[in-house]
DNA sequence: GTCTATAGTAAGATAGAC
DNA sequence: GTCTATCTTACTATAGAC
């Protein structure tokens, strides 16, 4: 065995290793909370030991912010091939392209619900909050830029509420009793959001 | 001295230890977050003992929610007077009843920024965060009661996004540089709402 | 990369005198 | 009602062998 092989080995069992905590970090900070979980019961559930889980994290707030990015990486995919798949056929008008970015968005939602959840009930590491509210605000401000570019800029003010609005239909479809709730609570805020109309003034 | 006297005196000295207490905890939990702030440096801002504080309180959470629903009766009661002007004004139309309530709402986040920025932040005993929404959700569901009378109800889906607008409307006043920026932040998310327009299905 | 064992520490809460 | 002193508990984070 050459040493690459064996460190090429090495890398695969980090790997997994790696894996392993994610995912039972998933479900000890789902059933418990940020603040109450022990890292100890993480550590046991994933079948590894606290020394590894500091060599791959630098603690428990790094492990739910590796959670996080997860699950935002989900959102930017989904987002970014809705409004894709939309204009590619054909579509330009800017709310239009919105609101399907805001369904891919809350697709993810319903099918992590669970885990949408989590992070919405807000507890997290601290300033976490934050920063989950920031991530929507910046989606929001990026899908504004479509306005801008067609010559009906969104303002500050109709972008708080936009966003204020997709913040809490993503913590109100997590908490739906099953799937099914789950996506007609969406469907229903997205029908009101395309039904919305911001009268001139 | 009647032993009255004497039992009126210990109470006065209680209630004024008491909010000494709400008032150095509110100091302490908006610079430092809740999690962060310790026990010893309230009493010490206090002028009191922990002993004291384990005395008028449970403990940490139970003072931080003293101070949520100092806020929220102060929320409530500038809701209801200025939704009752606005009746006695000769109004009946239930939206605009319903945003005359949002701007008595708002005008408290603009008042106490600082406090709202606090519990907007998220951080808070566990749980809190969720009771936050709650309080919100039931103010709006109170005013949807105005649509229902009159016939136009207001359905769940309309609903999470007029929360959602409100609540993120109140976080972001609470975050605005100086009391001119709140309140312009405050009064556009008003005007946005006031030309918000559901069309029929 | 992984593990065990241990250290450090910080803070909320209580007991009991005055 | 108020205070001081103490406790105790729990958990993160590190050190160092394999």
């Amino acid at each position: 065995m050459t040493t690459q092989q064996v460190a090429a080995r090495a890398a695969d069992r980090g790997a997994s290793t790696r894996a392993a905590l994610l995912l039972a970090a998933r479900t000890v900070f789902m059933n418990q909370g940020y603040a109450q979980a022990g890292i100890t019961e993480i550590v046991e559930q994933a079948g590894a030991s606290v020394g590894s889980l500091y060599h791959h994290f630098t603690g428990k707030a790094d492990l739910y912010l590796a959670l996080f990015e997860q699950l935002n990486d989900q959102h930017e995919a989904r987002t970014r091939a809705a409004v894709r798949d939309c204009r590619d056929a054909g579509v330009s008008d800017p709310m239009r392209l919105l609101l399907a970015g805001a369904r891919g968005y809350l697709e993810v939602c319903v099918e992590q619900r669970e885990l949408v959840a989590m992070f919405a009930r807000g507890d997290g590491p601290p300033g976490f909050h934050l920063m989950w509210r920031e991530r929507l605000s910046d989606w929001v401000r990026r899908n504004t830029e479509f306005f801008a570019r067609s010559g009906e800029p969104l303002d500050e003010a109709a972008a708080i509420v936009l966003t204020g609005a997709m913040l809490l239909a993503a913590a109100e479809v997590s908490t739906a009793a099953g799937v099914e709730n789950a996506r007609q609570r969406a469907d229903g805020v997205l029908a009101v959001l395309g039904r919305l109309h911001v009268r001139p003034a």
